[in-house]
DNA sequence: GATGAATGAGCATTCATTCAT
DNA sequence: CATGAATGAATGCTCATTCAT
């Protein structure tokens, strides 16, 4: 397995790095082996092209990314609880590393709409667990039980998404955790004074 | 004013076709002159370079939709019909240029970040529009008036943004404009049962 | 005739003016029109091509460059007072016009080695008046009878032509026309002591 | 160190060839790289752009130039042997080498004034040779012991230099080295009759 | 004669990928 | 496994010239 060697996961923190730094368009590939301390040749030893790169940056950084929510909710007792600490975790570590949060939210998306697709199959099983939530919310009887879950995940992804882009767009200027509070009253509560 | 020049309009329209078409990476400068019915140099006679291209496309179709729904939402009586209008406009003008969806959502993304800064330039108005819709809706008691109106202006935006890209990314396979309701009855009332 | 046309001077002189301050490779036809005061089409009514207008700025300015010298020393009684009065004028008309000096000395050296052959026919008659002076000094006795003009000429105008380029380089520092003095007394007398 | 390298030698004779034979601004990069028989690209790895390599084919053969002539005229005893085997080997090296000469004389005065200061500086250690030569023709008293060295010199080389772009221009119809002993003889003597 | 909008050929340079060592 | 020199396809933009008005 490819990804257990050390140089895999060096050319992976090195194009973090280079991208955020550069951006995705000035990120040659010479560049990221630099940075790994490794040839350009044996990049192509672990990676089939460039594309491969990118896919395999936000696989491995969204996997732990995944992994972490996955973990904190389970011990939620209830649907509003988790949804709450996906919120927190969400906005959390995209905050504590920001190269991520450059590369996520900026970076990536000027991929070329194949490899978005791709990056898309990693997103699911993200959406997956924000899905499972609001099922279990209706099934609680605290998120009301006609929801589209399909939308109702749409809102919460866009919403979430949107947040953090504006926030690296202004430079990280704000504390973007303290927002949590706020977002999660506004998508359960919505904008009707009751 | 080059704006009203034939050419400059011909030019906007065959570069939206091409860029849904093809892709924004292979849209070259000559298949845009081609399809638009013009000399290669002919182009840089009523744009800058490439990028201007875009940047005028954007501003040209986003004026457009955004007059659009500014117009149609003023003779709404309050800011919760406002903000349905503003769905359902959001969704229906998408709907019905889909060549135009896709370049707005896809790719239009894969800009590097100083064109997305002038591009957010050119949407700022629209989250104006947005945004004055929030504080009316505090003034007329039927928002809850404690609302942050940038977090609530993120959760509508990013809302409609997300709901139209996976629209968008599924092929239009179903009617976006029918999911206006519930996507308002979502940002209103929240997934709280009551 | 077209050169008695007012126009046609206009852009002789514009031309002379852009290639002075722009150099040879960024005067476009358009900037020369443009300081002329004309239309770019204009330009094509009085010249061929681009070419033609650089030919016929050295034509028209070599012309009066050399009928002033050749005026000037029918009056004088020798070959050696000729080609002092030669080495006077040739600096001093170029210390006069800087521009024509710059375009001379080195914005038209970039041209072609076709417009080079055109640019020496116009030379060509200088060169005449430098050869019939030399004949007059071995016919004279003043200068040695074994002579072999062209390489004289050579001499004589490699001479006058390096000193100018050297003066124009060094951005005209130093004062040209009173080195002639000097330079007519090293073409005469040459190195050695006697 | 580059220059040992094969290609880098490759490229420069393939650019002077290439100069040579179609002019400089007809010699395209491609056109050099094939002649090369190297890939466009690999030109970009011992050059910076297109003007770098015509300022290294001129470092490197002016280099052997002049390195030629100031080995050459350490062995004579006096300026004025030292002047005449100057003049000699000036001739005779670019007799020898046409194309070379070609582009020294024609095709490498097309270049902008920013490349000429560049070329001047390659050119400086030859005027610096020449200088020398004066200065001790004046001590040794075979020259005059008044001689401007900067106009002497702007004799010196100008003749040289216009002598062999003619006998270029000519088609090198002529033997230039022929002319070296008349040269010498004029530059020395000068016109005057004794 | 005069205009100036339109034309379209032409080219330096980058960089992902390969492969001989 | 690792290297890094070599490859060569691909494209935005300029500007001399034309010609309908």
């Amino acid at each position: 397995m490819k990804k257990n060697k050390p140089k895999y996961n060096q050319i992976i923190e090195a194009a973090v790095e280079v991208i955020a730094e550069n951006g995705y368009h000035a990120s040659q590939v010479s560049k990221i082996a630099k940075k790994a301390g490794v040839a350009d040749g044996t990049i192509y030893l672990y990676f089939k092209n460039k594309e491969d790169i990118l896919i395999s940056v936000f696989e491995e950084k969204m996997g732990q990314f995944i992994a972490h929510i996955t973990e904190a909710i389970e011990n939620k007792n209830n649907a509003d609880e988790k949804l709450f600490e996906l919120i927190k975790l969400h906005f959390r570590q995209l905050s504590e590393d920001h190269h991520l949060a450059i590369v996520t939210q900026l970076e990536l998306r000027q991929s070329n709409p194949s490899l978005r697709l791709q990056i898309n199959n990693v997103l699911k099983p993200y959406l997956n667990v924000i899905d499972s939530i609001i099922k279990e919310g209706m099934q609680e009887e605290i998120f009301r039980n006609s929801l589209n879950v399909r939308l109702v995940r749409q809102m919460i992804f866009g919403t979430l998404d949107e947040t953090v882009t504006n926030w690296v767009m202004k430079d990280r200027k704000y504390n973007l955790v303290e927002q949590a509070t706020e977002v999660h009253t506004l998508l359960t509560e919505g904008l009707h004074s009751k």
